[in-house]
DNA sequence: CCCGATTTCTTTTTT
DNA sequence: AGAAATCGGG
């Protein structure tokens, strides 16, 4: 032990050696938190501290994982026995105990964002109402920050201020939905993710004794990112730390992100006063990023007005200035990124992942990914839509939650009809109004159709009972069968793997390898579950880690990987290059939150996570246009870049972008000389906008638009209109390897009719087609 | 009820 | 641009 505690520093000793009583260590960005946290929770072991009575709340699961196995290295298997990860899944497992005792079975569903948005959807048109007025989202999310808040249904009904203030904003009717939400919830044995967070307050609240079993069990409470915790969370660890006191919060309030989903930074701000005698603790010293970064970091930070004072600082090297491209269209953004990364890795003998690229919103994705894949660069996204969420996975999943949970009403509607067989909206909506009728699950209706008064005519109501009976064998099965078993049965008897695979293009193609690749994964959770002592294997567990798993969660069979995704996903990570990308006005800081102060402060705390992900070089670039929903938009230089100090930057945008369009001289670019940033104020740009309607557009002086179509579709055509000829290999992401076959269109509707190997023909727009040239 | 065609929505960030 | 929701003819 001595010689791991011999790697840490004064300031970090200090927090790690301190065992008992309620302690904040405040970490700036790179100074090592982990590595105390870490420690910490070794070094409480090795002074006789059961790893049972220690409870260790992370941001990821993944980062639970990794603490484990270094805290195994130090102390060894005991290690296995210490309680970790997220919040969710951590109280979600506890729910699965003591879940009875609030009327949850212990297998109850986990409702997805796409299932709370689905059943919101359905109530909203159950009860007639308009849904251009109540907006199935916007109401999700009202009612998701109502259960952080601890606002349950009857909370609601009992707070005028609530209620007065829904009706103002036209939607009198908020509190019945919610009402509505919260019983379908409960009546299908499901819970969101706010529920698993509310329930467990619940549970502590109004069963002293399930409250004083857990805090006598968890004697030794860590949170880590406490600045991202919710009122919800807030609350819980308060109630089971309330009887030792040994609570360990750990943060950063600098890099406070959540706020948009109910994180609180008060709970970081007044920690100290929630408890007695709290021990302070600051990490100050950056062992991340060089001079250069951490100070131009520093100088975005000040600009916020709210904040804990600290001095972060680093030993390291001067370091790079951090370069700063501008682009004319996103496209030439991603070439940027992609011929950087491929010279840079080139020069220095570096590995891909020793790259990241972070953007604000997951859209932004697409021009980068093209640019990179017609580099050869191997990279990967983390985020956007995730394996679990597609269609094909949930549709498969589905039928297992229905096997464990037949009243899942989301499951249910999902495949009742998937493959088809012959049951129609028409039925189901007839299902929905006697299940609420007579306060049963649509699976209990189903099974009793003939003893209730319904008017189903008897073919459907064949197909109902079939289908019933066919959920009800694979409940049988599961009994003997393992989980990978059962699900290679269902894909097979339900038809679901025939269904895609029978037009036989390439699309179906690639669900069905999809739904293979989900049978492996069940199949290594089944292998992997054998090994564990504490685990059942059971099917249950198997779609809780699924419901919870994030992207990051998520092992990588090829590591050497550039990493994209966005900043939010990137807190705790950290890369020696790092992009930061699309760096404008309106996108980023985002056209939503600049309204308040408040937000664009934490619009900038998310520059700073993102600026203080990078060890040696940031690169910063942006855009003049840029294609949002499909539309080509103007776009402005960032007020970020503008907010730090010169000195830390190297502008870098070449004179002139090499342009294959004549018409693109620097004549008409005269304005934008390389190494100045033109920051427009905010009066220039009201004035500017009036004088583009009532004025001609002027070639010498600003940017003309159609001029700039031109040159983007040149950009992301031209490649293709030379490169790609009839006889050509090439690679298609998703459908495999293909041979072109015909060429045929001009400009940007150049269309190559491609035979793929798995997949039939394909006629595809070069222009957004995701190809690699093989030969 | 089914399936293809048309229209609408999306883009802020996520457990 | 692309997916999902909705519409309308069979």
């Amino acid at each position: 032990m001595d010689k791991f505690l011999s790697q840490l520093n004064e300031a970090q000793l200090a927090p790690t050696l301190q065992k008992e009583g309620p302690m904040i260590v405040i970490a700036g960005a790179g100074s090592g938190k982990t590595r105390v946290l870490t420690y910490r929770i070794a070094y409480l072991m090795s002074q006789g501290i059961d790893a049972f009575n220690i409870l260790a709340l992370t941001f990821t699961n993944k980062a639970a994982r990794e603490m484990k196995d270094r805290i195994a290295r130090i102390v060894g298997s005991e290690a296995k026995n210490l309680w970790m990860g997220t919040f969710h899944s951590v109280f979600a497992r506890i729910l699965r105990f003591e879940g009875d005792k609030l009327g949850y079975p212990s297998n109850f569903t986990i409702y997805d964002t796409q299932d709370s948005d689905r059943l919101i959807a359905s109530i909203i048109k159950e009860m007639n109402l308009n849904k251009d007025i109540y907006k199935y989202k916007q109401i999700r999310s009202r009612i998701s920050s109502y259960k952080n808040s601890l606002i349950t249904v009857k909370a609601y009904f009992q707070n005028p201020e609530l209620i007065e203030a829904d009706a103002m904003a036209k939607r009198p009717k908020l509190g019945e939905i919610y009402k509505n939400y919260v019983d379908r919830c409960f009546k299908a044995g499901a819970m969101d993710f706010d529920d698993l967070l509310l329930k467990t307050n619940e549970l502590l609240t109004r069963f002293p004794d399930v409250l004083a079993k857990y805090q006598d069990k968890f004697r030794y409470i860590l949170v880590d990112e406490y600045q991202d915790t919710n009122h919800s969370q807030y609350l819980i660890v308060r109630a089971l730390s309330d009887r030792f006191q040994n609570i360990c919060v750990v943060g950063d309030d600098a890099q406070s992100i959540y706020a948009f989903r109910g994180a609180n930074i008060n709970n970081i701000l007044n920690f100290q006063n929630d408890y007695d005698d709290v021990k302070l603790f600051r990490l100050e010293q950056n062992y991340r990023s060089t001079k250069n970064i951490v100070n131009a970091a520093n100088s975005i930070i000040d600009k916020n007005k709210s904040k804990i004072e600290k001095i972060v600082w680093t030993a390291n090297d001067e370091g790079q200035k951090i370069k700063v491209h501008r682009s004319m269209t996103d496209g030439d953004e991603g070439r940027f990124v992609a011929s950087t990364i491929f010279e840079t890795k080139m020069q220095n003998q570096l590995k891909h992942s020793d790259f990241a690229v972070l953007y604000r919103t997951n859209a932004q994705s697409r021009a980068i990914e093209d640019a990179l894949r017609k580099r050869n660069i191997p990279y990967r996204i983390f985020g956007g839509l995730s394996f679990y969420q597609r269609k094909e996975i949930k549709d498969v999943l589905s039928y297992l939650r229905l096997v464990i949970n037949p009243a899942d009403e989301e499951a249910l509607k999902r495949v009742i009809n998937f493959p088809a067989r012959g049951i129609g909206q028409t039925t189901i909506d007839k299902l929905i109004v006697a299940a609420n009728g007579y306060d049963r699950s649509i699976f209990e209706v189903i099974k009793s159709l003939n003893s209730i008064h319904i008017n189903i005519n008897s073919g459907i109501r064949n197909k109902l009972s079939n289908f019933v009976t066919m959920i009800e064998s694979f409940q049988v099965m599961n009994k003997t069968a393992n989980a990978f078993e059962l699900a290679d049965h269902i894909v097979k008897v339900t038809g679901l793997l025939k269904e895609f695979n029978k037009d036989g293009t390439p699309e179906g193609i690639a669900k069905m390898e999809n739904i293979e690749e989900l049978l492996n994964g069940i199949k290594d959770f089944v292998e992997e579950q054998k090994e564990l002592v504490d685990s059942t294997g059971s099917l249950t567990e198997f779609l809780e880690d699924v419901a919870l798993a994030t992207d990051l969660d998520q092992e990588d069979v090829d590591k050497d990987r550039v990493a994209l995704m966005t900043i939010h996903l990137a807190k705790g990570l950290e890369f020696p290059y790092v992009f930061i990308v699309g760096l404008e006005e309106d996108l980023f800081p985002s056209a939503m939150s600049m309204n308040t102060r408040s937000e664009l402060e934490e619009e900038r705390r998310l520059f700073y996570v993102a600026l203080t992900r990078a060890e040696k070089q940031a690169y910063l670039t942006y855009s003049l246009s840029r294609y949002r929903w499909g539309k080509l938009i103007d776009a402005e230089p960032s007020r970020f870049i503008e907010e730090i100090d010169d000195k830390y930057l190297d502008i870098i945008t070449p004179i002139q972008e090499r342009r294959i369009n004549p018409m693109l001289s620097a004549d008409i670019f005269g304005d934008l000389e390389p190494n100045k940033i033109r920051f427009k104020k905010p009066i220039q740009r009201k004035y500017q906008g009036k004088k583009t309607k009532t004025q001609p557009e002027n070639l010498g002086n600003k940017k003309p638009k159609n001029l700039k179509k031109i040159s983007s579709v040149n950009g992301t055509t031209n490649l293709f209109d030379n490169k790609l000829v009839v006889g050509n290999i090439v690679k298609h992401l998703r459908f495999g390897k293909g041979e072109v076959l015909k060429i045929e269109g001009k400009g940007a509707d150049v269309k190559a009719e491609i035979k793929f190997e798995n997949g039939g023909l394909k006629k595809l727009l070069l222009r957004f087609a995701k190809l690699d040239i093989l030969k």
